[in-house]
DNA sequence: ACTGTAATGTAATCTACATTACGTTCATCG
DNA sequence: CGATGAACGTAATGTAGATTACATTACAGT
């Protein structure tokens, strides 16, 4: 009976299935919207259904709780965001190139609305969900840092870089380029900066990291 | 009769006033351990009040509100903490060794607990209270900033650096000391590091940005 | 001692949810 | 068609906590 006709069995199931899918997007959708304008306290499960459709009873069926729902949503959006990061692949450029457009990238990242958000979420929830802060860091900041690093090196055993401590120059280099921008974000302020000052920022970010770890001309 | 017997009035005044005033501090401590332990959200003035002594009609008549002790509280908060960065003065050392002293007083206030605690309730209920993390950056990191800024200004105007944007360098700086520790420590992360660690860090930390603003040795 | 004022303790009020229960609707499947 | 189970909507239920009201007490100034 499982194997004889599949595809009628699919047909339905997918469409039970979809259905099913739809209605947790939607609530997703909506609990996103809602947890990372309001925070966690201010939202309440009614309103997430208010604004998803669906019903109160389908939220618990699927989520289980408030808490359940939050961090599906949260895991879900740290793996979206820290995946932005993966697309790098830049061998060819010279380092300066490289290092310009991974900078922006990562600003970029970081600072978009919805990474904002989230780590302020994980902050403002941490004592209640300290997995959220170790996961979203696991999988964002230090994976990240271990492929700046890895970068960094490889272009140090080229000569093209003077790298004693990969790690702790991939650190340098991220701190460098955000700055306290994120953290003024963080805080809600509004982190006012025109395309122009961006690029003047990120250039004298990476001209600073370029200069203190420049091969010794002498050696 | 306001002014014949200044000094009974006086007494009994400052008794009055600093029973008074007793009150009101043994409150803000019981608060302030509550709110930056547990949150906001999560202390209720109750059990402000089980652990302060009083009673709560008392609190309301002193503090209006939950939200008025909370405000009152941490802006409080935010004048101690920034108010311990004043002591610098050192005109006279070298500028490695200034560097050097800075860096470790800011690293450690920035990531004491105190301090730690009060930016992730900033961040926490940075909507609900959107004055707290203006206060904190303006009278926080802000003037920091500037003071660091005029120190690296006064050292280039000597040739001992080459800073061209005073403002930048300084931000530079505080970040590379900073690294992302701040927003880990935000996050609820251990940040273990060891006294050695520390000063390995910091120590990199000084000499990436000295090698960045060397002065030029040609010119 | 007498009075007004500030401080206390207790308990009532009110509201806002999280969570659960239940009766209804609707589509899918046999 | 009739049954099964998911999804729905609504309305309890229960709790927690902010805020207020009130009756009582302590105490300074006269």
């Amino acid at each position: 009976m499982e194997e004889s006709d599949l595809s009628v069995i699919e047909t339905s199931q997918t469409n039970a299935l979809s259905k099913r899918e739809a209605r947790r997007q939607a609530i997703l959708v909506a609990a996103a919207k809602l947890f990372l304008e309001k925070g966690y306290g201010a939202t309440s499960l009614s309103d997430v259904v208010a604004c998803s459709g669906g019903s109160l009873s389908t939220l618990y069926d699927m989520f289980g709780s408030k808490a359940g729902l939050f961090k599906e949503l949260v895991t879900g959006r740290c793996r979206e965001i820290t995946g932005a990061l993966a697309e790098a692949e830049a061998d060819g450029k010279d380092v300066r190139r490289a290092l310009m457009e991974q900078a922006h990238r990562l600003f970029d990242l970081v600072l978009s609305p919805d990474a904002v958000a989230v780590i302020r979420l994980i902050i403002a929830e941490g004592q209640q969900f300290p997995e959220l802060a170790e996961l979203f860091y696991a999988s964002g900041p230090d994976s990240g840092r271990a492929r700046v690093a890895e970068y960094l090196s490889s272009r140090a055993r080229r000569g093209e870089l003077a790298i004693d401590d990969p790690d702790g120059a991939a650190r340098c280099f991220c701190s460098l380029v955000l700055g306290d921008f994120q953290m003024r974000a963080a805080c809600g302020l509004a982190v006012r900066l025109d395309e122009q000052e961006k690029a003047r920022h990120i250039a004298a970010a990476v001209e600073t990291f370029l200069k203190a770890h420049a091969p010794e001309r002498s050696a």
